[in-house]
DNA sequence: AGTGATAAGTTATCAGTGATAGATTATCAC
DNA sequence: GTGATAATCTATCACTGATAACTTATCACT
């Protein structure tokens, strides 16, 4: 029993580089509301105004138009990063900060996060090849400035793993398994969330930076 | 451009609780080859030898099948888990040996790994719903075996967290992204896989027991 | 203004999906 | 045998993502 939302009137023809914004913003809004496999090309056409078919002038497939709001959603951890990135010092305040800014912006964009780390691959590698691909390199792009920073803490000698590739991998795994826990299993019985996010954060510090 | 499985020969009928696992078996053996989405109730049916209505004999719907699956996967961890706590003594060695009996399970069972703890849930939350819970009871069961031993870590004065609860959820949370990532995401670069483990493992006892 | 090219959108339709209804067959107690 | 019951079938539904073929709006250029 989904309230339908209102279609929009129909707009005048060759709007070109707007209607393809239209078409994700309209699909975003469905998306958060219903669930990615819940939302048909069907309603996402009738909710931007247009015709079903009209979808695929502007995007090959539904996973690909799914992809671009994925490189939409990680352009704004993109930006976060930089922003953290921004009163960066090598201290442990910033490394919890950092972590922080990572598993808001998965919470925060569940849908965006699920493609991008937490969708089966396709046996033939299709999926992972044209679309997924695309989601997954701007995630790991925005976590490049992870990789900066670990780099830099461990360039000043306050990390315990001297291999800083390394450490970045064991970091970025054990945030991931936070992040996509809660995002695929909201009905486990979690601790109350800031706490466990908190204590998940200080046991990676602890395991991640020398003592001080 | 997949080979069809061979059609099992029709059984007799009336062979009612071997079917129901006859029916699971080659639904895993599907999923496993092809991913959970690009498999049908139809293809499922046919590697069973039935016809697709008849799996609604035995299931409510598709993902009450892949439900039942997740208890199967789960089940099979408490074992291991089980197994693991039989030599068990409240030490540091013993911590990383149960850490590693999770990720080497995971590594192992990537199918199973991904059936029980990657799936994507429904947005209405009827997938672990609907079952009565009880992909999740058997989840908390495996579960349970961990908590155990982080709970009598924590009564000898070992850990620095003084909620085992919390502290468990969140070594869970660490281990399982290392687990899911390798298993979802093995083309990425890693550095050398025994090596990323046992990093990652002791990364995790530092943050979590006191040192000595 | 008129004309043709092009871009954008339409209707009609496809094969495949999960799921349901109703007829049909096998099995067993009597 | 015979009726009851359980298991399974065929046929079909509404819906999905995607494609083909046709139509219409827009614009540069004569």
């Amino acid at each position: 029993m989904k309230a339908p939302l209102v279609r929009s009137p129909r707009k005048a023809k060759g709007q070109g580089g707007e209607r393809r914004e239209e078409i994700l913003d309209a699909a975003l809004s469905l998306f958060t509301r219903d669930g990615l496999h819940a939302v048909s090309t069907r309603q996402i056409a009738e909710a931007a105004g247009i015709s079903q078919p009209a979808l695929y002038a502007y995007f090959a497939t539904k996973d690909d138009l799914i992809a671009d709001l994925c490189v939409r959603a990680f352009a704004t951890l993109s930006a976060r990063m930089a922003a953290a990135k921004a009163d960066w010092t090598p201290s442990q305040a910033c490394f919890d900060k950092a972590m922080r800014v990572y598993i808001d912006f998965g919470l925060e964009n569940p849908d965006a996060y699920r493609v991008a780390f937490m969708i089966e691959k396709s046996h033939d590698g299709t999926f992972l090849a044209r679309t997924g691909g695309r989601a997954m390199q701007a995630g790991v792009e925005a976590f490049g400035a992870f990789l900066g920073m670990v780099a830099d803490l461990q360039a000043h000698g306050l990390t315990l793993d001297d291999d800083p590739e390394r450490l970045t991998q064991t970091l970025w795994a054990a945030l991931h398994g936070l992040v996509s826990l809660l995002v695929a299993r909201p009905e486990f019985p979690w601790v109350e969330r800031e706490s466990l996010i908190a204590a998940h954060i200080a046991m990676l510090r602890r395991g991640a930076l020398r003592p001080g």
